[in-house]
DNA sequence: TTGATTCTGTACCTATAAGTACAGAATAAA
DNA sequence: TTTATTCTGTACTTATAGGTACAGAATCAA
């Protein structure tokens, strides 16, 4: 009954992902999202509303795609010291730049002080309290596996500490074997 | 034998440093900082430079004090762990937001992807190896007090990545006592 | 006091980027 | 085929922010 939209709206988010991860929210321009997606400024208004509402629907959808992968992850069967360790190696891609980005979205929208925005806020929040959730559970489900005196919710802190940490750093030393080295300390105190 | 400049660089640099930190590089324009210091543009244009100058100028002000401080607090006499325990303590009020900022404005500057300025990247690499540096040589120095197979050069890279971890975090959880609960755990491997 | 010199403040220029008006194109229903 | 409806692209408006021209003020040396 009226002229259908000519382009998928995910496929536009996925470009857009792109571009802000690679320059930030504030250093991307509209202009250069519709170079890169082709689609002219008025209908990404009219499907995705503002620059800032543009940006959420993207970090949601970057949110949503970690935790499904971090889901799958950490369910896996057999020790939750492997599941864990399998988590944070599945970082290393963010951290050495062979996504073509440097770091991880979320933590670089987090550390971004123009970003006061409370819907952001919100849903980096989330993300993260999902994250630490499932770390949180998995290792109080196999705390049988662990000496005495393990704290399965300090460690699930600790981390995504060190997860935070390694993404945070990734924008600087991409040496990918001192990365693992590290994992592989920090496995340490699943014992 | 002309007219004397009205204000202390020093003093507009810290001023500077405030609202660059609150915002962020990007977000702040310099009409805030006119405001804050209540130099004139010309003024600031004269004696730092352009907003990349000035930034940098800032940037490497905040290096070098938390640099003087760490090689102090590293330096202390007695066991490493304690040095490296104040160490990692002393950053929990850039954590909990009671300079009034969160988080480090170095960690805040290299996760911003507008950031792509050669010397500024450079400032934060020195620093960042500078630290790091500190840290190996005080482990290696008391490589003794560890248990045997303690490696003194991925440690010391482990304690960059959970500091880096606090500080990316600190803009979403204050809870200082969570943080202290970390820094005990991760003062686990060093034994 | 005078003059050379450098700083300060106002007021401006210019570029960029967010957001939109509007005319025309594409579709589905009638 | 006609028409209502929604999308698309061009071109525009507007605000903001980086940077500067210029006139006048403040200092020191002579």
């Amino acid at each position: 009954m009226a002229r259908p939209r000519s382009f998928d709206p995910d496929d536009v988010l996925e470009i857009a992902r792109q571009v802000f991860w690679q320059k930030g929210f504030q250093a991307t321009s509209l202009d250069e999202i519709t170079a890169a997606s082709g689609i002219a400024k008025p209908s990404l208004y009219a499907a995705f509303g503002d620059k800032h509402a543009l940006f959420l629907r993207v970090l949601d959808r970057y949110h949503d795609g970690i935790l499904g992968w971090a889901e799958r992850t950490l369910a896996q069967p057999g020790p939750a010291r492997e599941a864990i360790r399998q988590w944070l190696t599945g970082f290393i891609p963010y951290c050495s730049g062979e996504k073509g980005q440097r770091g991880c979205l979320s933590i670089n929208s987090a550390t971004d002080g123009s970003l006061d925005q409370a819907a952001l806020r919100k849903s980096i929040e989330r993300y993260n309290r999902r994250l630490e959730e499932l770390l949180r559970t998995r290792l109080r489900a196999d705390r049988a596996q662990f000496k005495k005196g393990f704290d399965p919710d300090i460690t699930a802190h600790t981390v995504m500490v060190v997860h935070a940490g390694l993404m945070a750093l990734a924008h600087q030393t991409p040496d990918s074997k001192q990365v693992k080295a590290v994992i592989e300390q920090v496995m340490g105190l699943l014992a």
